[in-house]
DNA sequence: TAGGACTCTGAATCGGGGC
DNA sequence: CGCCCCGATTCAGAGTCCT
């Protein structure tokens, strides 16, 4: 059977280049189609500015039923290059999302969530016509109903997620700054996704060593991020600026030593909750006393946020692994406060803080 | 042509109850339809206890084409019940949404947004297979793609958060506790929405005295919080123990005292007042000079309402273009006055203006 | 150099009424 | 239906320049 050209990018149509590739031979896919939006007139903001929005050639369709059959049959290949134990994640909006997401349905894919990638910084409405679009949404699928051994790290996404079952909504900003390429000074691509989404992704249902296959693979962010954690990729992508750019981005990306791809944490997290914000908000009272979760250790807050222990002072976390003698501690799930006998961990009480700061 | 039933909840089949009710009858429909869960066995929790799931009949279809053919049937005449400026919204989890977006889609319904429900308290993944799925969608959207004038207080909603645009994914807790309808010590409904969630729809997409539908009334939280809010509702449920429980919840609920249901409205909706007509009042005198906020530029009112800047004579909105030399310009923000020193912008005067003619 | 003022930008189905 | 004009409308983050 065909050949399967690792670490490279394949010139040319998507389906094309997925016929010519071996049934089960990728690990893992990752998706990320025209979205078919359907804009009619230019955009202005308020200060009379323009929004340089998408109107690329790639995302013309002349109706519903043209993406729809252009969806179906790229799914098809997908599904065949699939391994059994092997998943495929596809990214969109309200556009495209619903009419990929049946597609997948109908063609037997078995839909195992859908994620919401929330945006800590989109683009507002100008007009105030209509809700911030502040999300995307990613199906994540296995190859077939019946298929219940496929990757999932579970134990590394909790662990990125301070020892909380990771959620289906991750808040993660969109792609500015060093990390958005450039060319000419412009965006050099349209739609360039962040390397945290494809990190987690990666991390989440693929394995070191794992094939993970892009068939719109633009500026190959999903190479860059697999080659950064030690996984094959194959790329395919139809036009030669993108794939230039693609190539350079990877040369330049390093792998990440051993020991970091065994205990790779996120750097993104949900918007961070300083632990002296709750005591502000007086959820915590100064002079508490907090006891882990055996009452074996105890140590008092102080009006600034920081732990008295004897005679130490600390954040939540030096004075927790300080008692422990060990070498780091999560303060978090560490220390409780005693509420009519019961032992509630500092974490509950940040929850409580995050959903009342944006209700 | 027939009765529209205000505030009752009509007993039967709501494809059939629908069907005889007139064209372009209501302002906003809220529906809930059966998720299609496909859960294959009974789900336990780490305990061995077992959670009680939906296995209610209501939620058993065949197969996808019949799910697909039910929820077509039911667009077909929500559609057809909507005024031409009202919008729909449909709740539902990744088991059916995609389902029912396309077929919104392919029905001519033109999508707004996609909202995301995310859960402060969702169910954990107990088997640690997947992801938390901590969110549930909404899709909002209007009669038809033409129709652009549909009920939207932009103003209302971004007073309720904190003077910021709301975004697409909001924050609220599950239906629990108090507000959790209880028969004999059980959930008396399976899939019970949260007030909160009812509160902002309603808030967001309809006006005091519209008439909401809710074709999949169940608990009847719809009904509840229209009452709350002004509005007028017509549910439509088969069960005659829900219909049961929703009749007293509602009959028990209270509505808001006219002032607490004043809510912002847009400058939109204000009514129009030209320039000339302050200058005809007297608010502001011939020959009078404008700034800019910056004093960069100056313009001098005419008896008609127009100003002069240079050789230049015009609307304020045309000379504010001009001496900017951009394509549009808000006069009324863009132009002051100089009161004692102070620049006041000409939307100030309107307001008062406006505020003068109500009095 | 630290901080403030100003500018720029991001997958966006983004207006209404009179003539 | 087309044209023209009125006039309503933005948040977070990064980058630049000046004090």
């Amino acid at each position: 059977m065909a050949h399967v050209p690792l670490d490279s990018i394949l010139k040319g149509d998507c389906i094309e280049q997925m016929r010519a590739l071996p049934d089960a031979s990728v690990d893992m896919i990752f998706a990320d189609p025209p979205y078919n939006l359907q804009l009619k007139d230019n955009l202005q903001r308020p200060d009379q500015s323009l929004v340089a929005g998408v109107d690329d050639q790639w995302d013309k369709f002349d109706n519903f039923a043209a993406y729809d059959s252009f969806t179906r049959a790229w799914l098809f290949e997908a599904q065949r290059l699939l391994k059994e134990t092997g998943t495929i994640w596809v990214i969109g909006t309200y556009h495209n999302i619903f009419r990929v997401g049946t597609a997948m349905q109908d063609r037997g894919f078995w839909l195992l969530n859908d994620i919401i990638w929330r945006k800590t910084n989109p683009m507002p409405n100008f007009r105030g016509t209509r809700f911030t679009n502040a999300h995307e949404t990613l199906i994540w699928a296995a190859k077939t109903a019946d298929q219940r051994k496929y990757t999932f790290n579970y134990n590394a996404l909790k662990a990125m997620n301070d020892d909380l079952q990771m959620r289906s909504d991750w808040l993660i900003p969109i792609c500015t700054g060093k990390e958005r390429l450039k060319k000419n000074g412009k965006k050099a691509h349209a739609t360039q996704k962040p390397e945290a989404l494809l990190y987690r992704i990666l991390m989440a249902a693929s394995r070191p060593g794992d094939v993970i296959l892009d068939p719109f693979f633009g500026s190959g962010t999903t190479g860059a991020m697999a080659k950064k954690l030690g996984r094959h990729f194959i790329g395919i992508e139809r036009d030669d600026g993108y794939i230039a750019i693609a190539r350079e981005r990877i040369a330049t990306t390093q792998k990440l030593d051993e020991e970091a791809l065994g205990y790779s944490i996120s750097k993104r997290q949900a918007p961070r909750v300083p632990f002296g914000q709750l005591v502000e908000a007086g959820l915590i009272q100064t002079g508490t006393t907090l006891y882990d979760s055996r009452r074996r250790h105890t140590a008092r807050v102080r009006a600034d946020g920081t732990l008295v222990c004897r005679d130490m002072t600390g954040s939540i976390h030096q004075i927790g692994a300080h008692v422990q003698g060990a070498p780091a501690c999560n303060g978090w799930t560490f220390w409780h406060i005693d509420k009519r006998g019961d032992l509630v961990p500092l974490d509950r009480l940040r929850e409580e803080m995050r959903a009342a700061s944006h209700a």
